[in-house]
DNA sequence: ACTCAATGTTGACGCTGACAACATCAAGAT
DNA sequence: ATCTTGATGTTGTCAGCGTCAACATTGAGT
């Protein structure tokens, strides 16, 4: 041994993670594979699951790190907005600036087998967290007259499914827009759909 | 030979296209196995080479088929619309009805690689006859009013992001409402992207 | 110095997608 | 009636994959 090829790697699990992003990125997350992800990692095929379960759990793990960091995009985004009707529409321009920054982790938090995330408990918490934000922010506008009063769910599940819309239409190539005039198509969008919400009141049985 | 299990099977390519929608819907996309297929088939593990290239073709036939049907659930639920405003409404509600009588299917049409759809021309077409649809709601209302004129395109990507936003988050089980409900939620939210986007004007820039 | 748990490696197994070679059948040509 | 041919299904094979088991290496605490 020469030394430059440590037998301990001591941070590998980020290392594989930062290879597993890279590689659904090149290949999609179907062809993506455990021993390609070893191997970009300069390490066995089977280093990978001193820290993974499995080719699942690592998959999993790059769906709870974008988690994370869609909180924060939105977190973000939404705290240039003065008023709550605008913190509400950048909120969903952070889930879009998003989508558009990690591609990648929004493959794996969205394309994958459903059973995986049932499974993995830290996922569905992460995710609950980044509704969380776009749910407060439809609580702020009701609370400030900006949004009608009632059930905030339905206009939450709306707001969420036209900024997931894009994201998705977006990351497969289904909207021709670079990727600033994606973010301002959505904010645009955003704005619409929020004017209509107000012109008619959320669906009074739920 | 008993005769009961000939040697040429005569429609073995429709028979394998819908043991490949089952299987997707059983254990997703990913885990989709051609050899499981021709098994379910019951056929050799290569017999599917005689009708697809691979198993990648297999799955663009899916997505082909899927196309076809998103279309024509689209126009079924138009017909019944009086005003350009009802019809480009139930449009949005044929495109999540679609996502909701064929799960499988939509996870062949958007959950999977772009390259594989890049490669495969029928897909794109088939593609472009569903977005028609929408786009020919859009006109039609611009044309008696009932939308603002301008480019229709911004228009349309919205409503569809919006109902594709909707199919995706209820199929990955991330909406909690039946399927009535979610189609009653889709008219609603319909209803009101459609007042937003009276309420302002289109993006001018674009 | 010794122990030991953590971490990385090697080897193996069954499964998969794909290719090549062969078998079977239907139908037209001679 | 026989031959030929192309389409269709089968068997055999290969490398690559995920995963398990057994082994090797290392650093930290005693």
């Amino acid at each position: 041994m020469t030394g430059a090829q440590p037998y301990h790697h001591l941070n590998l699990r980020k290392t594989l993670l930062d290879a597993a992003v890279a590689l659904i990125g090149e290949v999609g997350p179907r062809a993506f594979t455990l021993r390609e992800v070893a191997r970009r990692a300069g390490v066995s095929h089977n280093a990978p699951y001193r820290h993974f379960a499995g080719k699942d759990e690592l998959l999993a793990a790059v769906a709870a790190e974008g988690f994370d960091r869609l909180t924060e995009s939105m977190e973000a985004a939404l705290a240039g907005g003065q008023s709550p009707r605008e913190r509400l529409e950048l909120c969903g321009c952070g889930y879009v600036d998003f989508a558009l920054r990690f591609p990648n982790h929004l493959l794996a938090m969205f394309d994958l087998p459903q059973e995986l995330r049932e499974h993995c408990r830290q996922e569905r918490e992460l995710g609950g967290s980044a509704f969380a934000v776009l749910l407060n922010c439809i609580l702020a506008a009701q609370a400030s007259g900006d949004l009608p009063a009632g059930n905030p769910m339905p206009l939450a599940w709306t707001a969420w499914s036209l900024v997931h819309g894009i994201a998705k239409l977006s990351g497969s190539g289904n909207l021709p827009l670079d990727p600033q005039a994606t973010l301002a198509f959505t904010r645009s969008a955003a704005a619409g759909l929020f004017s209509g919400m107000n012109a008619q009141a959320p669906d009074p049985e739920r």
